[in-house]
DNA sequence: ATTAAAAATCCAGATATCTGGACTTTATCA
DNA sequence: TGATAAAGTCCAGATATCTGGATTTTTAAT
């Protein structure tokens, strides 16, 4: 189950280590956070350092990543997988429901935040970019359940029990709730699946707007979404409704 | 000189492609672009997608980098390293020079570019982040020397003489610039040096702003910024006082 | 200029990765 | 549902990386 090659795992440990420190670092300090050995760890630098990812600086003898590392990650975030126009009209059901609006994407068996948009002060749901959330019982994974073929459904739940990580909902409820939010155009509702407290109101977005489905969700406190919850559904299909409109305004 | 590991080369190659495409690329397209073996890709792949580095999608049998990879160099580019304030101050100064201004760091032999604004329209010089400039003859390189000591800028400009990349000015001229540049406070003057019409204004930040000594430049069409050459450097050093009287304000 | 401490380099044995090719699985079409 | 083409998996030999310890280089303080 484990490919993961040495080098790939200490790179990884290292950028993760920089992104805790988010400091220059020495290579002694390296040495210490990766428990590896200092020739290895030092081949590795030098190596990194020759890419252009890691800039070393000689005097201090620390190294830190370079702007030119995060520009290879950086289109992923913005303006690129996400067009502006889609962002704004993210923004502006954020306004409209006054609660946290989040765009996510398929990332293998689950769902990955690319996209996260709330109000500016007060009690909200916070969620970070980067984060994957559960299919299973979820709001936002039975939304994006309603895109596939039932069968195909099936075998990615298979594939979760087998993988580790066991769905917190049987498949039964699964396929109920993806029934429920079929019915309802796609639009799915779940409390306290994510996490305690929490509540939120999903669904697909048209399809032909980016490379991949994406899924657009507004959580806040379960009390407060459930209280307003037939305002926000509304608020949410007229909002689908301009986007099915003229998709291609909103394609990357 | 090259101690790139293969793994290392052809990740680079593979983020590096994905920077080119901004798209989902399937297992074949990225073994034909990257001219590796199936089963060599297919490995490193299934590594980075353990890793959370790619998402793959097994429908459309495709790879796209995830938005936690992205997060890994995000840090980078805004709030940590360069703190809001400072970043603030940039806007200001470009405003009120009205020319593109740039902040960048030391990186190996060279000056990376970490930040940049410049007005929204018309003829402007466009530099983008991460770009690495020299540090002999430029404007912005000349600046940054001027907070080393002679001998180390001697040894430095040897070791780039050793290093492939012979400087493009002599090290007479250098450090007849960077005493020049010290008579000035640190503000140095270049036309031409980095791209052809191209001038710049360019000084040190006080230290103690940032983990690393930046250096701040103001730059445009060489006829525009020669014009008004002693009005940007009254700007830079009004700009420059107002940095040193409270950096902790600035600091990150 | 000299010295001391730290970091970087070098090397060859030990170990892990990479490769080519055959096989298995998967998704989609009729 | 069954056929098919593509993608993914597996394996063992060939090859490259990793490691520990000694050496050299570099930096900063005396």
């Amino acid at each position: 189950m484990s490919d993961l090659t040495l080098s790939l795992q200490r790179l990884s440990a290292l950028l993760e280590l920089f992104v805790r420190e988010q400091r220059p670092l020495s290579s002694a300090a390296i040495c210490a956070a990766l428990d590896a050995p200092r020739s290895s760890v030092a081949a590795l630098l030098k190596a990194l350092v020759q890419l252009g990812w890691l800039a070393h600086d000689r005097r201090a003898a620390t190294y830190l990543p370079t702007a030119k590392f995060a520009m290879l990650g950086a289109w992923v975030l913005e303006g690129t997988l996400l067009s502006r126009p889609l962002l704004a009209a993210v923004q502006e059901l954020q306004m409209a429901t006054g609660e946290t609006v989040s765009l996510s994407m398929p990332a293998d068996l689950g769902l990955e935040v690319t996209h996260v948009t709330g109000p500016d002060v007060g009690i909200r749901l916070v969620i970070s970019v980067g984060v994957r959330l559960a299919l299973w019982g979820t709001a936002i994974g039975t939304a994006y359940l309603t895109t596939l073929a039932d069968p195909t459904i099936r075998s990615m739940y298979r594939r979760a029990e087998a993988g580790g990580e066991p769905p917190a909902a049987s498949l039964r409820s699964v396929m109920a709730g993806v029934r429920r939010a079929r019915d309802q155009g796609g639009i799915a509702y779940a409390e306290s699946a994510v996490v305690p407290d929490v509540a939120a109101v999903s669904s697909p977005l048209p399809e032909g707007i980016a490379h991949r489905t994406l899924v657009v969700s507004v959580g806040g406190p379960a009390s407060r979404v459930r209280a307003k919850r037939a305002f926000i559904e509304d608020e949410l299909r007229a909002w689908l409704g301009r986007l099915a409109r003229t998709p291609a305004a909103f394609r990357t």
